[in-house]
DNA sequence: CCTTAACAAGACAAAGTTATCCAGTTTGGT
DNA sequence: ACCAAACTGGATAACTTTGTCTTGTTAAGG
Protein backbone atom coordinates (compact mmCIF):
# COMPACT_ATOMS: atom_id res chain seq x y z
CA UNK A 1 0.00 0.00 0.00
CA UNK A 2 3.10 1.97 0.62
CA UNK A 3 4.90 0.97 -2.62
CA UNK A 4 8.08 1.65 -3.34
CA UNK A 5 6.49 3.61 -5.71
CA UNK A 6 4.79 5.78 -3.52
CA UNK A 7 7.64 6.51 -1.60
CA UNK A 8 9.25 7.69 -4.35
CA UNK A 9 5.97 10.35 -5.63
CA UNK A 10 6.29 11.89 -1.95
CA UNK A 11 9.71 12.37 -2.51
CA UNK A 12 9.51 14.05 -5.35
CA UNK A 13 6.18 15.85 -4.60
CA UNK A 14 7.85 17.57 -1.26
CA UNK A 15 10.88 18.46 -2.61
CA UNK A 16 8.71 20.41 -5.59
CA UNK A 17 6.44 21.71 -3.05
CA UNK A 18 9.67 22.86 -1.20
CA UNK A 19 11.11 24.84 -4.24
CA UNK A 20 7.53 25.53 -5.37
CA UNK A 21 6.59 27.63 -7.91
CA UNK A 22 9.96 26.73 -8.89
CA UNK A 23 11.10 23.70 -11.80
CA UNK A 24 13.23 21.40 -10.67
CA UNK A 25 15.15 19.38 -13.54
CA UNK A 26 14.13 15.22 -12.71
CA UNK A 27 17.92 14.60 -12.07
CA UNK A 28 18.07 17.69 -9.38
CA UNK A 29 14.94 15.81 -7.76
CA UNK A 30 16.58 12.13 -8.19
CA UNK A 31 19.70 13.55 -6.44
CA UNK A 32 17.84 15.56 -3.93
CA UNK A 33 15.76 12.97 -2.89
CA UNK A 34 18.32 9.42 -3.74
CA UNK A 35 15.94 7.79 -6.34
CA UNK A 36 16.74 6.24 -9.24
CA UNK A 37 16.90 8.70 -11.90
CA UNK A 38 15.29 6.77 -14.37
CA UNK A 39 12.64 5.28 -12.68
CA UNK A 40 12.13 8.22 -11.11
CA UNK A 41 11.11 9.72 -14.50
CA UNK A 42 8.58 6.77 -14.76
CA UNK A 43 6.81 7.95 -12.04
CA UNK A 44 6.95 12.25 -12.90
CA UNK A 45 4.88 10.74 -15.48
CA UNK A 46 2.05 8.61 -13.22
CA UNK A 47 1.77 12.05 -11.37
CA UNK A 48 1.59 14.40 -14.52
CA UNK A 49 -1.21 11.82 -16.05
CA UNK A 50 -2.71 12.85 -12.78
CA UNK A 51 -2.26 16.28 -13.50
CA UNK A 52 -0.15 17.22 -10.33
CA UNK A 53 2.79 18.05 -12.25
CA UNK A 54 3.78 20.01 -15.15
CA UNK A 55 6.57 18.70 -17.53
CA UNK A 56 8.23 21.29 -19.66
CA UNK A 57 11.19 19.73 -22.00
CA UNK A 58 13.89 21.33 -23.48
CA UNK A 59 16.72 23.32 -22.21
CA UNK A 60 15.39 25.56 -18.78
CA UNK A 61 12.55 22.67 -18.63
CA UNK A 62 11.83 20.85 -15.42
CA UNK A 63 9.06 19.72 -13.13
CA UNK A 64 7.23 21.71 -11.37
CA UNK A 65 3.45 21.36 -9.28
CA UNK A 66 0.52 22.42 -11.30
CA UNK A 67 -1.16 23.91 -8.18
CA UNK A 68 0.22 25.39 -4.97
CA UNK A 69 1.30 22.90 -1.90
CA UNK A 70 -1.53 23.37 0.01
CA UNK A 71 -3.92 22.17 -2.41
CA UNK A 72 -2.11 18.85 -2.69
CA UNK A 73 -2.75 16.16 -0.07
CA UNK A 74 -0.92 12.90 0.50
CA UNK A 75 -3.71 11.10 -0.86
CA UNK A 76 -3.79 12.75 -3.79
CA UNK A 77 -0.33 11.75 -4.37
CA UNK A 78 -0.78 7.92 -3.17
CA UNK A 79 -3.83 8.37 -5.72
CA UNK A 80 -2.47 9.33 -8.72
CA UNK A 81 0.45 6.47 -8.84
CA UNK A 82 -1.49 3.87 -6.51
CA UNK A 83 -4.38 4.27 -5.53
CA UNK A 84 -5.30 3.06 -2.11
CA UNK A 85 -7.66 0.33 -2.75
CA UNK A 86 -10.37 0.08 -0.19
CA UNK A 87 -12.67 -3.58 -0.04
CA UNK A 88 -16.05 -2.12 -1.23
CA UNK A 89 -17.74 -5.79 -2.09
CA UNK A 90 -16.82 -9.35 -0.55
CA UNK A 91 -13.35 -11.11 -2.08
CA UNK A 92 -15.06 -14.30 -2.00
CA UNK A 93 -17.73 -13.12 -4.56
CA UNK A 94 -20.39 -14.94 -2.12
CA UNK A 95 -24.04 -13.99 -3.49
CA UNK A 96 -25.46 -13.66 -0.07
CA UNK A 97 -22.06 -10.56 1.17
CA UNK A 98 -22.86 -8.98 -1.86
CA UNK A 99 -22.03 -5.33 -1.07
CA UNK A 100 -21.99 -5.79 2.84
CA UNK A 101 -18.47 -6.47 3.50
CA UNK A 102 -18.32 -10.06 6.41
CA UNK A 103 -16.91 -9.20 9.62
CA UNK A 104 -13.59 -9.55 8.45
CA UNK A 105 -13.23 -7.45 5.63
CA UNK A 106 -15.50 -4.93 7.25
CA UNK A 107 -12.56 -4.67 9.60
CA UNK A 108 -9.94 -4.53 7.11
CA UNK A 109 -11.54 -1.98 5.03
CA UNK A 110 -12.00 -0.06 8.55
CA UNK A 111 -8.10 0.35 8.32
CA UNK A 112 -7.51 1.45 5.16
CA UNK A 113 -10.03 3.75 5.60
CA UNK A 114 -8.16 5.62 8.81
CA UNK A 115 -5.30 5.53 6.42
CA UNK A 116 -7.16 7.37 4.02
CA UNK A 117 -8.23 9.59 6.04
CA UNK A 118 -4.49 10.46 7.20
CA UNK A 119 -3.42 10.85 4.15
CA UNK A 120 -6.54 12.98 3.49
CA UNK A 121 -5.90 15.12 6.13
CA UNK A 122 -2.12 16.29 5.40
CA UNK A 123 -1.71 18.62 2.57
CA UNK A 124 1.89 18.71 1.22
CA UNK A 125 2.12 22.41 3.09
CA UNK A 126 1.64 20.85 6.44
CA UNK A 127 4.18 18.85 5.88
CA UNK A 128 6.41 21.32 4.99
CA UNK A 129 5.24 23.69 7.86
CA UNK A 130 5.39 20.98 10.70
CA UNK A 131 6.99 22.66 13.57
CA UNK A 132 8.22 18.68 14.97
CA UNK A 133 11.44 18.21 13.76
CA UNK A 134 13.78 18.49 10.35
CA UNK A 135 13.09 19.35 7.27
CA UNK A 136 11.29 17.02 4.73
CA UNK A 137 13.73 15.02 3.16
CA UNK A 138 16.32 16.84 3.85
CA UNK A 139 19.88 17.49 6.10
CA UNK A 140 19.99 20.92 7.74
CA UNK A 141 22.12 23.31 5.77
CA UNK A 142 25.63 22.79 6.71
CA UNK A 143 26.93 26.46 8.00
CA UNK A 144 30.42 26.61 5.37
CA UNK A 145 32.51 28.90 5.77
CA UNK A 146 33.03 30.17 2.34
CA UNK A 147 29.45 31.47 2.28
CA UNK B 1 0.46 -4.36 3.38
CA UNK B 2 -2.36 -6.31 2.77
CA UNK B 3 -1.26 -8.61 0.14
CA UNK B 4 -2.68 -11.32 -1.33
CA UNK B 5 -0.91 -13.67 1.00
CA UNK B 6 -2.49 -11.85 4.40
CA UNK B 7 -5.79 -12.45 2.50
CA UNK B 8 -5.27 -16.13 2.24
CA UNK B 9 -3.51 -16.24 5.93
CA UNK B 10 -6.59 -14.56 7.71
CA UNK B 11 -9.39 -16.59 5.53
CA UNK B 12 -7.63 -19.93 6.75
CA UNK B 13 -7.50 -18.71 10.31
CA UNK B 14 -10.97 -17.42 10.25
CA UNK B 15 -12.39 -20.56 8.58
CA UNK B 16 -10.32 -22.89 11.63
CA UNK B 17 -11.28 -20.23 14.73
CA UNK B 18 -14.75 -21.10 12.98
CA UNK B 19 -14.29 -25.11 13.76
CA UNK B 20 -11.80 -24.76 16.38
CA UNK B 21 -10.56 -26.81 18.35
CA UNK B 22 -11.48 -29.15 15.29
CA UNK B 23 -8.22 -29.64 12.23
CA UNK B 24 -9.69 -29.20 9.18
CA UNK B 25 -7.68 -30.30 5.97
CA UNK B 26 -5.94 -28.25 3.69
CA UNK B 27 -8.09 -29.27 1.05
CA UNK B 28 -11.33 -28.65 3.12
CA UNK B 29 -9.56 -25.07 3.75
CA UNK B 30 -8.85 -24.34 0.53
CA UNK B 31 -12.40 -25.07 -0.74
CA UNK B 32 -14.27 -23.16 1.96
CA UNK B 33 -12.18 -19.90 1.67
CA UNK B 34 -11.70 -20.45 -2.29
CA UNK B 35 -8.11 -19.85 -2.20
CA UNK B 36 -5.97 -21.88 -4.48
CA UNK B 37 -4.89 -25.57 -2.65
CA UNK B 38 -1.18 -25.56 -3.19
CA UNK B 39 -0.74 -21.89 -2.20
CA UNK B 40 -2.57 -22.21 1.00
CA UNK B 41 -0.73 -25.03 1.85
CA UNK B 42 2.52 -22.56 1.76
CA UNK B 43 0.55 -19.95 3.26
CA UNK B 44 0.05 -22.21 6.28
CA UNK B 45 3.22 -23.45 7.15
CA UNK B 46 3.94 -19.75 7.29
CA UNK B 47 1.46 -19.71 9.93
CA UNK B 48 2.95 -23.07 11.48
CA UNK B 49 6.41 -21.38 11.28
CA UNK B 50 4.42 -18.20 13.88
CA UNK B 51 3.42 -21.45 15.96
CA UNK B 52 -0.06 -20.77 14.99
CA UNK B 53 -0.92 -23.56 13.69
CA UNK B 54 0.02 -27.39 14.01
CA UNK B 55 -0.37 -29.22 11.44
CA UNK B 56 -0.34 -32.51 11.18
CA UNK B 57 -0.31 -35.10 8.61
CA UNK B 58 -1.14 -39.21 7.41
CA UNK B 59 -4.32 -40.06 7.55
CA UNK B 60 -6.71 -38.25 9.86
CA UNK B 61 -4.20 -35.20 9.96
CA UNK B 62 -5.17 -31.72 9.20
CA UNK B 63 -4.42 -28.11 10.21
CA UNK B 64 -5.88 -27.10 13.39
CA UNK B 65 -5.48 -23.70 16.02
CA UNK B 66 -2.78 -23.66 18.56
CA UNK B 67 -4.06 -21.20 20.87
CA UNK B 68 -8.19 -20.88 21.01
CA UNK B 69 -9.46 -17.95 18.97
CA UNK B 70 -9.73 -15.09 21.20
CA UNK B 71 -5.75 -15.48 21.72
CA UNK B 72 -4.92 -14.71 18.42
CA UNK B 73 -5.37 -11.06 16.72
CA UNK B 74 -5.75 -10.28 13.55
CA UNK B 75 -2.12 -8.40 13.76
CA UNK B 76 -0.62 -11.73 14.87
CA UNK B 77 -1.94 -13.25 11.35
CA UNK B 78 -0.69 -10.25 9.44
CA UNK B 79 2.91 -10.52 11.30
CA UNK B 80 3.18 -14.22 11.06
CA UNK B 81 2.67 -14.18 7.06
CA UNK B 82 3.91 -10.64 5.90
CA UNK B 83 4.96 -8.64 8.88
CA UNK B 84 3.70 -4.82 9.05
CA UNK B 85 6.44 -2.55 7.98
CA UNK B 86 6.49 0.14 10.52
CA UNK B 87 9.02 3.10 9.45
CA UNK B 88 11.42 3.27 11.95
CA UNK B 89 14.33 4.88 10.69
CA UNK B 90 14.58 7.98 7.96
CA UNK B 91 14.58 5.88 4.55
CA UNK B 92 16.66 8.37 3.09
CA UNK B 93 19.60 7.32 5.18
CA UNK B 94 19.76 10.84 6.45
CA UNK B 95 22.54 10.71 9.14
CA UNK B 96 21.00 14.28 10.79
CA UNK B 97 17.26 12.84 10.98
CA UNK B 98 18.50 9.49 12.22
CA UNK B 99 16.07 7.99 14.26
CA UNK B 100 13.64 11.00 14.49
CA UNK B 101 11.83 10.67 11.36
CA UNK B 102 10.97 14.05 8.89
CA UNK B 103 7.47 15.43 8.91
CA UNK B 104 6.31 13.45 5.77
CA UNK B 105 7.61 9.74 7.21
CA UNK B 106 6.34 10.73 10.54
CA UNK B 107 2.54 10.88 8.84
CA UNK B 108 3.01 7.63 6.99
CA UNK B 109 4.26 5.74 10.03
CA UNK B 110 1.37 7.13 12.17
CA UNK B 111 -1.14 5.84 9.34
CA UNK B 112 0.51 2.62 9.83
CA UNK B 113 0.25 2.51 13.61
CA UNK B 114 -3.29 3.27 13.24
CA UNK B 115 -3.56 0.30 11.19
CA UNK B 116 -1.42 -1.80 13.67
CA UNK B 117 -3.55 -0.90 16.35
CA UNK B 118 -7.13 -2.02 14.46
CA UNK B 119 -5.37 -5.19 13.87
CA UNK B 120 -4.31 -5.80 17.29
CA UNK B 121 -7.43 -4.52 18.51
CA UNK B 122 -9.45 -7.25 16.90
CA UNK B 123 -9.00 -11.15 17.62
CA UNK B 124 -10.56 -14.04 15.85
CA UNK B 125 -13.21 -14.49 18.21
CA UNK B 126 -14.48 -10.92 17.98
CA UNK B 127 -14.53 -11.27 14.50
CA UNK B 128 -16.66 -14.24 14.41
CA UNK B 129 -18.90 -12.97 17.48
CA UNK B 130 -19.00 -9.80 15.43
CA UNK B 131 -22.88 -9.04 15.47
CA UNK B 132 -23.15 -6.55 12.67
CA UNK B 133 -23.89 -9.03 9.57
CA UNK B 134 -23.21 -11.85 7.89
CA UNK B 135 -21.09 -15.08 9.35
CA UNK B 136 -17.56 -14.03 8.18
CA UNK B 137 -16.50 -16.15 4.98
CA UNK B 138 -19.43 -17.86 4.91
CA UNK B 139 -22.90 -17.93 2.82
CA UNK B 140 -25.56 -18.71 5.21
CA UNK B 141 -26.53 -22.14 5.55
CA UNK B 142 -28.80 -22.98 3.00
CA UNK B 143 -32.61 -24.58 4.02
CA UNK B 144 -32.48 -27.85 2.04
CA UNK B 145 -35.89 -29.65 2.49
CA UNK B 146 -33.98 -33.06 3.37
CA UNK B 147 -32.46 -31.74 6.03
C1' DC C 1 19.79 25.76 -38.47
C1' DC C 2 22.60 23.55 -35.14
C1' DT C 3 23.74 22.30 -30.66
C1' DT C 4 22.52 21.05 -26.27
C1' DA C 5 19.49 20.39 -22.25
C1' DA C 6 15.73 18.19 -20.98
C1' DC C 7 11.58 15.05 -21.03
C1' DA C 8 9.08 10.78 -23.64
C1' DA C 9 8.44 6.19 -24.78
C1' DG C 10 9.41 1.61 -25.51
C1' DA C 11 12.21 -2.51 -24.93
C1' DC C 12 14.40 -5.04 -21.76
C1' DA C 13 16.36 -6.96 -17.22
C1' DA C 14 16.16 -8.10 -12.31
C1' DA C 15 13.66 -9.19 -8.31
C1' DG C 16 9.66 -10.30 -5.68
C1' DT C 17 5.03 -12.27 -5.34
C1' DT C 18 1.67 -15.54 -6.48
C1' DA C 19 0.62 -20.00 -8.14
C1' DT C 20 1.33 -24.93 -9.81
C1' DC C 21 3.33 -29.50 -9.79
C1' DC C 22 5.60 -33.44 -8.26
C1' DA C 23 8.25 -36.59 -5.79
C1' DG C 24 8.92 -37.34 -0.84
C1' DT C 25 7.50 -38.46 4.08
C1' DT C 26 4.40 -39.23 7.88
C1' DT C 27 0.53 -41.54 9.88
C1' DG C 28 -3.59 -44.29 10.84
C1' DG C 29 -5.98 -48.32 9.67
C1' DT C 30 -6.19 -52.85 8.02
C1' DA D 1 3.69 -54.85 5.93
C1' DC D 2 0.78 -52.30 3.02
C1' DC D 3 -2.29 -48.76 1.49
C1' DA D 4 -4.25 -44.46 1.31
C1' DA D 5 -4.79 -39.77 3.23
C1' DA D 6 -2.32 -35.68 4.23
C1' DC D 7 1.30 -32.55 4.85
C1' DT D 8 6.54 -31.16 3.13
C1' DG D 9 9.88 -29.29 0.24
C1' DG D 10 11.88 -28.21 -4.00
C1' DA D 11 11.52 -26.85 -8.84
C1' DT D 12 9.35 -24.14 -11.87
C1' DA D 13 6.25 -20.89 -14.17
C1' DA D 14 3.41 -16.61 -14.64
C1' DC D 15 2.87 -12.09 -13.34
C1' DT D 16 3.92 -7.66 -11.19
C1' DT D 17 7.00 -4.30 -9.50
C1' DT D 18 11.16 -2.06 -9.80
C1' DG D 19 14.90 -0.49 -12.38
C1' DT D 20 17.95 0.36 -16.71
C1' DC D 21 18.97 1.65 -21.37
C1' DT D 22 18.48 3.42 -25.82
C1' DT D 23 16.38 6.08 -29.19
C1' DG D 24 13.31 9.64 -30.00
C1' DT D 25 11.15 14.47 -29.53
C1' DT D 26 10.86 19.26 -27.78
C1' DA D 27 12.65 23.74 -26.90
C1' DA D 28 15.98 27.57 -25.95
C1' DG D 29 19.88 30.15 -27.54
C1' DG D 30 23.36 31.50 -30.42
Amino acid sequence: MITQTVEYALRAMIHLSHHAPDAQTTEQIAVATKVPSAYLSKVLQGLRRAELLHLRRGIGGGVSLVKPPDEITILDVVNAVDPLQRIVSCPLKLASHGEKLCPLHRRMDDAMASVEQAFANSTLADVLADPSTSVPLCNPPKRKSGR
